[in-house]
DNA sequence: CTGTATCTTGAATGCCAATCAGCGACGAGA
DNA sequence: TCTCGTCGCTGATTGGCATTCAAGATACAG
């Protein structure tokens, strides 16, 4: 039935592989969605996924470097927005992406591989967070752990649903505490 | 074989069920627990923990329940201690259970009871942050914010590995903001 | 035309939570 | 003392899942 579809796909199969796992990760979390149903939707056989990922969690680690490389450049365009607006996008984003970063936590600690990607992507935004705060005028001794805590505070908003108020009223809290 | 020994321990095997679970899934977390391997343990069939629980969800929380408990006698006994110090104490405890919280937090989306036992729980907490930090100084209307604010520096702190000096430092300084 | 590397597949394998249909023990009532 | 229903428990099974295996099909090089 289904043939070798070398000729008329060469390299995109792969690419349409993670474009219809981020679709369905995105809408129904890792745990529910099963490689039987990603196979499904993207034409091929469950196991044809095997050839082009190591394994599920391999799928996941693709999806977010795509999340995350689009939500940059969301970030970019917002450049010259206060910072308080910029997180506030920033969180609106990243919850556009359904569980996605609490299945990133819940992953962390069964593979070494999605382990790796969050060490590193933790690493990078807090860069950013620290450049942001500095740039903010806040000391530079202090900049470091008011980032982290910057993060964890938008982890926790992330993590558990608010009210859009709500939201804002803990974010606003955070930046006033923070730029006392 | 293995006989009926209702006459042997009569309310005690729910007990021992959870005795056995919770020091399974403190030391290896609640997907790496089978249902099979806490019945292993406990002495009886694999489907005898169903009699009791109704899912391996129930399990979870009737273990979670113990572990609170018992923090909350601990938390009682450290009432002369300063903020600091208690928060830190906290920290080591829950941190002493493994990963059950960062478990609970990955079925929340899969159980509606564990949603609810997750969102009483936190009901319960933030009530006490917030009469500690009015206790400690700091008006009312912003106690409720800032108790959203260091549970999730807490949480955190929980889920991300830290050197115990870089904790320490992380929680002075969410203290310090707080107490501007 | 032939061999080799590249894709793709149907059919396993093995683990898991959960279910099913009973089996033996006890306790109440005759 | 008998017996019958409920309680506590069990072996066997089901159905879903990620992952593996052996082999088929395709394209390309020599």
């Amino acid at each position: 039935m289904a043939r070798n579809k070398r000729h008329l796909e060469p390299k995109v199969k792969k690419e349409e592989i993670e474009l219809v796992a981020m679709a369905l990760l995105k809408e129904k979390g890792y745990d529910n969605t099963s490689m039987a149903e990603i196979a499904r939707s993207a034409g091929v056989a469950a196991n044809t996924i095997y050839w082009y990922f190591e394994n599920k969690d391999h799928v996941l680690i693709a999806v977010l470097n795509r999340v995350v490389s689009h939500a940059m450049e969301e970030v970019i365009t917002q450049r010259e927005q206060p910072l308080r607006t910029r997180v506030l996008k920033l969180i609106a984003q990243v919850e556009s992406s359904g569980s996605l970063m609490t299945d990133v936590h819940a992953r962390v600690r069964h593979s070494p591989k999605v382990q790796a990607w969050h060490d590193q992507f933790h690493g990078m935004v807090e860069q950013l967070a620290v450049a942001e705060l500095v740039n903010a005028g806040v000391g530079p001794d202090e900049a470091q752990l008011d980032a982290k805590l910057l993060i964890y505070v938008i982890e926790g908003l992330l993590a558990h649903p608010h009210k859009l108020q709500e939201r804002e009223q803990i974010i606003d809290q955070a930046l006033k505490r923070i730029f006392a």
